[in-house]
DNA sequence: TTCCGCAGTTTGTAGACAGCATGTC
DNA sequence: CTACAAACTGCGGAA
C-alpha cells in the first residue's frame, strides 16, 4: 500500500518520502483497511519496531486536518519526550505534559497533539482541564500496561473517563502481542489488527554448551572463556554487532560489564572521551567503575545511574562505540535502543514474598524485541541461556513458543481503587454509590466479566474508608467530596498517604525535620530503601538518641517497614544537611539516580503536606514550607535566603555563605565586585540585575506576597 | 609465612508515575 | 516461603 494514496496531508507524506518511506508495512496496511481513516477504534497488537508510531501519527495528522485534537498517552516520561521530538517539526503544534517536564503547559490546549503520561492525564482530568473535552482522537501507547498491578488501573480509568466525556472520540490502542487481544478490542469497541510481522528477521534461540539452538538450525559459538554470557557477546562483536544483556539485578549488571570490559579490551580515543566525561562528572564508586568499563567498550545500565551517565551510555551505544550494555529491565521497556543480539541471561527474578520467579512471557518478548536494528542489522537474535540439556526444551516451551499472557484488569484492587473512586466523586463523574458502580461497569474489569460481587464489596469498603476519613460526605442523597477530599484528589496523592500525614499532623505538637521526613517515608506513596543487615546497627543507634524526635511511634518489635522508612528518612535528612552526593551514595549504598528519585518523591509529598497543613495544622505550614525549599535544593536552613535568587543553587549559595554573604542584604552590601570574586563576574552581574528588580517588586506588591522580605 | 584455589556458607535481590512554578554548575 | 549468584570464609597444599 502506497502512502501517496492515503488520505494524509501531502506535507507529511512528502516528509516520509524524504526518509525513504513510501510504502506501508503489512500490519500498517492492515490498520488502514481496518478503518484507521474512517474513525474506527483500533487495537493494534504487533511486535515492537513494526511501525506502530507511524500508524498513530498518520491518524493524528488526518484527524487534525479535519479540525480535531489528539492526545497521545505513554507510560514513561522518557517515552513522552521521545515521541514529542518525533512528532515535532512536521507542521502540527505539539505539546508535552509530564510531571517533570511541562513545555508550553499554559498553552497546552492550543496544540494539535499533546503527548502525556497516563498519570499526568489523570491529574489534568482531576483539575478539570477544559481542553480535554475537545480530544477527538486518543492514542494509548503500550496499553497492555493495563495489567500492571500498581499503575494499570490509572490507564484503564483514564480511558474510561475520556470515553465517558467524549463519546464520539476515536481510540487507537497500541499494544505488544498479548494473549487475549480480542477481549481488549471488545472493550474498546475496536477492530483488532494482530500480526507477528517484523521489519527485521528475529531469530530466537537457546544457548547450551557451545552453540545456540534455533528452531531449525544451530549456530556454533567459540568458547573462549568459562563464561557463556561473555562468549556470546564476543561472538557477536567479532562479527561487527552489538549486544544487550538483560540480567536480574544491578549487581549482576555491574559485574557483567566488568567481565565484558576485560574480555573486549577495546581502546580508542572516542571511548576514552566518553569514559572521561563519565569519570569527571562521577563522584561515586559506581561512576568510576562505569567509566572504567566504558573505556573498554562495555557498560551497565540501571536506575542508580545519574541522568548524565545514562545519556552518555545510551549515546555511546547508539554511536556503535560501546559494544555491549548489561542492563536491568530499565532498557526493556524504555528507550528505543536496539542491538543485533539480545541475551536474556536471567529469566528468573526476585519478587518480594515469592522468591525467584520466572519473568512473564510478555517481558521476555519485550526484551527479545530489542534485537535487530531496522536497516542496520541483517537480522536480530534473541538468546536465552540454558544450564542443562533439559532446560533447552523447557525454555523453548516456556518462552519462545509460548503464548503471551492475557491482560487482566487491575481495577478492583482496593489500594488503587481508593484513589480512583475519590477522584470520580471529586470531579463529579459519580455522585452516589450507584453511579460509581455504573461507571465501573464501563471499565475493562467489568467487560472481562470478573466477579462483579468482588468489585461491589471493594467499592463499598473504599467508600466506607473515604467517609470515615471525611474525604467524602453525604449531602442529601448525593455523595460529595469534602474540601479535604477534593484537595487530596487534586494533589494526586494516595488517600491512605493523606490519612497517615493528617493523623500525625493533628496529633503532633512539635515539629522536627527527621520526624516529618520519617512520616512521609512511612507513606505508601514513598519508595523506600532496602535495609541491609549492617544498616541495623546505625539505625538502632539513631533510635537510641532520637526516638523522641520521631512523629511516629516505633514499636520495639517493629517489622522492617519501619526500618525502611527510617533509613530513607535519614538519607533525605543528609541531603537537606548538604551532605555530598558521593557520601550519601556510599553511606546508603545507592546510586545518584536513586538519590534523585527519592528527593523528587519526597519533594512532592512535602508539597502536598504543606497544603494539608493549611487545612488541618496551620502552625506547621511555615516549617513545612521551609522544608519544601530545603529538600528541593538540598540545602541547610542558613542558605534559604540566597537560593531565592535565580542562578543560585546549592553550590553557589554555599560558596557565598562561606564568604560571609548570608542574605540578600549582605549581597547588596558586598557589592558586585566582591560577589564577582566569589562567583565569577558574569553570574554576579546577573545576580545584581535581579536584586534591583526585586527591590521594585517589594515596594509594589507588599509584605504578604514577598517571600524575599520574609527571608531576606 | 604467604599465596592460591577450592568448596562450603552467607548475603542480598527491578523499575519509576504524580504537584507546582520557573531556572543548576 | 521461594532461588540464585556474588562475596565471603576457611581449609589445605604448594612455594
Amino acid at each position: 500500500m502506497e502512502i501517496a494514496d492515503l488520505p494524509v496531508p501531502p506535507d507529511l507524506a512528502a516528509g516520509y518520502a524524504r526518509r525513504g518511506i513510501t510504502e506501508l508495512y503489512p500490519p500498517q496496511a492492515a490498520c488502514v483497511e481496518a478503518g484507521l481513516f474512517s474513525g474506527k477504534n483500533l487495537l493494534v497488537a504487533i511486535p515492537t519496531a513494526s511501525g506502530k508510531t507511524l500508524v498513530a501519527e498518520m491518524a493524528m495528522h488526518h484527524q487534525v486536518a479535519r479540525g480535531g485534537k489528539c492526545l497521545y498517552i505513554v507510560p514513561l516520561r522518557a517515552l513522552a519526550s521521545e515521541k514529542f521530538e518525533e512528532f515535532s517539526g512536521k507542521g502540527l503544534r505539539v505539546g508535552i505534559a509530564t510531571g517533570d517536564f511541562d513545555r508550553r503547559d499554559e498553552y497546552l490546549g492550543r496544540n494539535d497533539i499533546i503527548v502525556a503520561t497516563s498519570e499526568k492525564v489523570d491529574s489534568l482530568l482531576r483539575n478539570r482541564t477544559p481542553w480535554l473535552a475537545e480530544i477527538s482522537l486518543l492514542v494509548v501507547d503500550e496499553v497492555h500496561l493495563i495489567d500492571d498491578p500498581s499503575r494499570g488501573a490509572t490507564v484503564e480509568m483514564v480511558i474510561a473517563k475520556l470515553r465517558h466525556k467524549n463519546p464520539g472520540m476515536q481510540i487507537i490502542a497500541l499494544s505488544a502481542t498479548i494473549g487475549n487481544p480480542a477481549d481488549l478490542a471488545g472493550w474498546l469497541d475496536a477492530e483488532l489488527v494482530e500480526s507477528e510481522w517484523r521489519p527485521v528477521d528475529l531469530r530466537e534461540g537457546v544457548f547450551f554448551e557451545d552453540g545456540i539452538r534455533f528452531a531449525d538450525s544451530v549456530r556454533e559459538v567459540e568458547r573462549k572463556s568459562k563464561y557463556e554470557d561473555l562468549d556470546l557477546v564476543l561472538d557477536t562483536v567479532t562479527e561487527g554487532g552489538q549486544c544487550l544483556v538483560f540480567v536480574s539485578s544491578r549487581k549482576n549488571a555491574e559485574a557483567f560489564a566488568k567481565r565484558a570490559a576485560s574480555g573486549l579490551k577495546i581502546a580508542n580515543p572516542i571511548l576514552a572521551g566518553y569514559a572521561d566525561k563519565i569519570r569527571s562528572s562521577a563522584s561515586t564508586d559506581m561512576g568510576k567503575i562505569l567509566a572504567a568499563c566504558v573505556a573498554q567498550g562495555a557498560a551497565f545500565h540501571h536506575a542508580g545511574l545519574s541522568r548524565e551517565e545514562r545519556q552518555l551510555v545510551e549515546a555511546g551505544f547508539r554511536e556503535g562505540q560501546i559494544k555491549v550494555i548489561s542492563s536491568t529491565p530499565t532498557l526493556a521497556a524504555g528507550l528505543n535502543l536496539p542491538a543485533r543480539r539480545v541475551i536474556v541471561r536471567d529469566y528468573l527474578r526476585f519478587n518480594a514474598g515469592e522468591g525467584m520467579m520466572p519473568i512473564p512471557v510478555r517481558e521476555y518478548r519485550q526484551m527479545a524485541g530489542r534485537a535487530g536494528r531496522p536497516r542496520l542489522d541483517p537480522y536480530g537474535e534473541a538468546v536465552l541461556i540454558a544450564k542443562s540439556e533439559e532446560m533447552v526444551d523447557e525454555l523453548f516451551d516456556y518462552y519462545i513458543e509460548a503464548m503471551a499472557e492475557d491482560v487482566r484488569s487491575r481495577c478492583a484492587e482496593e489500594a488503587v481503587l481508593c484513589t480512583h473512586i475519590l477522584s470520580l466523586i471529586a470531579t463529579g463523574f459519580a455522585r452516589e454509590r450507584g453511579e460509581v458502580l455504573g461507571f465501573m461497569d464501563g471499565t475493562f474489569y467489568a467487560h472481562q466479566g470478573e466477579s462483579p460481587r468482588a468489585l461491589k464489596r471493594a467499592v463499598d469498603r473504599v467508600l466506607e474508608f473515604l467517609r470515615e476519613a471525611e474525604m467524602i460526605t453525604e449531602v442529601g442523597e448525593w455523595l460529595e467530596a469534602t474540601e479535604y477530599g477534593s484537595l487530596v484528589s487534586r494533589l494526586y496523592i494516595d488517600p491512605r498517604s493523606a490519612e497517615v500525614i493528617v493523623n500525625a499532623m493533628t496529633r503532633q505538637k512539635e515539629y522536627t525535620d527527621i520526624g516529618f521526613l520519617h512520616l512521609l517515608c512511612a507513606t505508601p506513596d514513598m519508595p523506600t530503601l532496602f535495609v541491609r543487615k549492617n544498616d541495623m546497627y546505625a539505625l538502632d543507634r539513631f533510635l537510641a538518641d532520637h526516638r523522641d524526635e520521631l512523629w511516629m511511634e516505633i514499636p520495639w518489635d517493629a517489622d522492617e517497614g519501619f526500618d525502611r522508612s527510617l533509613k530513607t528518612a535519614l538519607l533525605l535528612a543528609d541531603w537537606g544537611d548538604e551532605v555530598g552526593e558521593d557520601v550519601i551514595c556510599e553511606r546508603y549504598s545507592v546510586g545518584p539516580g536513586d538519590v534523585y528519585g527519592m528527593v523528587e518523591s519526597v519533594a512532592w509529598l512535602v508539597h502536598a503536606s504543606r497544603h494539608l497543613a493549611g487545612l488541618f495544622a496551620p502552625h506547621l505550614k511555615a516549617p513545612i514550607e521551609e522544608m519544601e525549599l530545603r529538600t528541593k535544593h538540598g540545602i541547610k536552613k542558613e542558605l534559604l535566603p540566597l537560593i531565592r535568587i535565580r542562578g543560585i543553587g546549592r553550590v553557589r549559595a554555599r560558596r557565598l555563605f562561606n564568604n560571609g554573604i548570608d542574605s540578600i542584604e549582605a549581597l547588596r552590601e558586598a557589592g558586585p565586585e566582591k560577589v564577582g570574586k566569589v562567583l565569577g563576574q558574569g553570574i554576579a552581574a546577573q545576580v545584581f540585575e535581579q536584586l534591583d528588580g526585586v527591590r521594585d517588586e517589594i515596594g509594589g506588591v507588599g509584605e504578604e506576597q514577598s517571600t524575599l522580605s520574609r527571608f531576606g
